[in-house]
DNA sequence: TAAAAAAAGTTGCAATTGCAACAGAAAATA
DNA sequence: TATTTTCTGTTGCAATTGCAACTTTTTTTA
């Protein structure tokens, strides 16, 4: 996946349908808004996909790195929640028409054409995740979501000692369970010998 | 999406690349085996998604319906579980390697350039359908998932009134719960007023 | 570098959930 | 159409979880 960014930092903005913004830290990159079916790429930084509910509650619902693709395009069409992607470091994002990405430029650009050939790479990267996520949320317990995530990073890894890439807070959501309750449920882990931990350190001992 | 399945249908099979294959009722479709990268198109029928884990546990992973698109390119390098497609009805599916995609086939087919340009939009409906369910897996309680689901519904069917499309026990397959769990969550939602209930139809009474 | 904010770590308690084990209804199959 | 299988509906009970409310540690920001 690195030429996928290569390419895209490294190619001239020629083309007229693909835009290239700027963002700083905690500015809103986009908005969700029915039917505009923009798509949207991370070339540098990190952004949150943050929900707003009625309440005014903030959740977050995803978070991308570079190369991570998102958009309207991947959302149903909108009921009540607001859908928001806020810059958490800055960053550099390309913003185009999901519609455009196969039409091909008047000009016949070069960077429309490399892109259009990367869009696909990008997306199935992105279903990749999905399904991952997926796998460990419709695990029932907390502790079957924690293993299956260690055993995620640990087969990604090649390691049965791994080190957990975010935050425990934003280990319990991603994992959709209480953060207090997951501390437990670890220090239960270690306590039965599962695992081991230090800091941000697991080892898997079981097999 | 109506178009995809007619392009598809009724276009003449002419690519050496492509392989269109039938399938009877528990037939297996495919399994995703490491690094194949094939991509499947389910043309028509019904198929479930299904993985056995090390205890020969089945579990339903994911199901799909006509013009879904799935495979091994959609999942990570695998561990130890084994995924297999199993025909849930008589099916109809397209085989395709990711990596021919975007390659012109050497006679430059029709089909094959057909099916380039749809593949995108087959794959970002994927991602749409996984979001939502990551939004209702993402909820912390049974009747949180239900009213997430049921509000999903209704907005889709621009009705208070709802009938679930699958039985109570995919539902909850779906939802990641206990059967019997959610059954008693439907019947105290009902019991509570928030919803009302005869069969399959579900009439949301709040707001 | 001092102050403020965020993250990590704990624990009691009440509420929710999963599990097991049924019976009856509906659907599929022989 | 008789039989088998799947689905729906229920309930008690034990285990797990979320919530609330803290303290301590680490990181960020002014």
């Amino acid at each position: 996946m690195e030429e996928i960014s290569d390419l895209i930092t490294n190619l001239e903005l020629g083309c007229s349908r693909i835009q290239k913004k700027s963002f700083k830290k905690n500015e809103t990159i986009t908005t969700y808004i029915q039917k505009r079916n923009q798509i949207c790429i991370l070339v540098s930084g990190k952004a949150d996909l943050i929900r707003y509910d009625l309440y005014g509650n903030k959740d977050i619902v995803d978070n991308f790195i570079s190369n991570d693709i998102f958009g309207e395009a991947f959302y149903p069409v909108h009921t009540n929640n607001e859908l928001t992607v806020i810059a958490n470091t800055n960053c550099i994002v390309l913003f185009l028409m999901h519609d455009d990405i196969l039409k091909k430029c008047k000009t016949n650009c070069k960077f429309h054409n490399a892109l259009s050939s990367s869009i696909l790479e990008l997306t199935l990267n992105n279903a990749i995740h999905q399904n991952t996520r997926i796998e460990v949320l419709s695990k029932r317990s907390i502790r079957e979501k924690l293993l299956s995530y260690f055993s995620i990073l640990s087969s990604k890894d090649f390691s049965k000692t791994i080190t957990i890439p975010v935050s425990f807070t934003n280990l319990a959501d991603y994992l959709s369970v209480d953060r207090s309750a997951m501390m437990r449920e670890i220090k239960n882990l270690a306590n039965e010998g599962v695992i081991s931990k230090n800091g941000n350190r697991v080892k898997l001992l079981y097999k």
